[in-house]
DNA sequence: AATTACATTTGGAATTATTCTAATTACAGC
DNA sequence: GCTGTAATTAGAATAATTCCAAATGTAATT
């Protein structure tokens, strides 16, 4: 598992501006998102992370989680009441969920159509997040 | 708490359909969602059952939830992983969430806005479900 | 009206994701 | 190399929800 140059400056900067250290752990947890995404649970982290550093912990990889979603090099994701899931994909995005497979697909937003969400809210209403999900069947999983 | 008679109509049919019993509890938590529209959680809308029901149980409060959900006459509405909160408003309507009052707001949607939202699906795609929740302040948290 | 069959409710135990706690370890700046 | 603080760790605690088995209610049948 090896960080990316842009991404480990990425990770440096981040932690730096809010005054928190670039450990191991965060790294190597960061590199795994990057690296395979496929939006795990904090407990698929969990297995994941153990492979090339098995000595780390449940509480750590929430800790990691946490502190990468606060420093906004990550995102979480939730389903209703799943586990949460995450997400390193920092472009505007929305979630399409197949119920079928399992499988979660980052659906790109533009502009516009985030324009459009915005304007739909009432007089005096601001807003810093939005969050749009589907779920139903995928491309693969109704032929 | 009286239930109207068109919403018992609904509510009957409802059930009917899915081959369940109209039950006093299940009519009890649907008259009282639809009473005061405030998104309450499963606990809140057992503390309100209790006053006039002191019997009820709260897993009859989440039994009851879960068939007015199932059935389609109540909307589940979750926030990252607070407790899901209860709606019975059945038009097409997304959620803002004030972080300051806590106040949660139906924002109705029109059809337009529906179907660019389904625009935006890679080819192949389908999806019976939308969900779009917004949070931030609204008008009366920041004059 | 009694009997039966099944749905529903109930209280409490169990589960599950997550957070908390207190002790240990790691590291940055002196 | 010390010292102070941040981070990690293991395990306990928490909170929302679900599960379970027993009791109750109800509809259909006799």
């Amino acid at each position: 598992m090896r960080l990316e140059p842009q991404y480990k400056e990425l990770l440096n900067s981040a932690l730096e501006l809010s005054g928190q250290r670039a450990t191991k752990q965060r790294e190597h947890i960061y590199a795994l998102l990057l690296q395979k995404r496929n939006h795990p649970t904090a407990e698929e982290v969990y297995v994941r992370a153990k492979e090339d550093m098995p000595t780390i912990s449940l509480a750590t990889v929430y800790n990691c989680l946490e502190t990468l979603a606060e420093t906004k090099l990550i995102r979480q994701v939730n389903f209703e009441r799943e586990p949460t899931r995450y997400c390193p994909n920092l472009t505007k995005h929305a979630h399409f969920y197949c119920r079928e497979s399992g499988e979660i697909v980052d659906v790109d937003l533009s502009d516009e159509l985030l324009d459009e969400l915005m304007k739909v809210l009432p007089a005096g209403f601001t807003t810093k997040h939005i969050e749009l999900s589907y779920d139903g069947a995928c491309n693969d999983c109704h032929e």
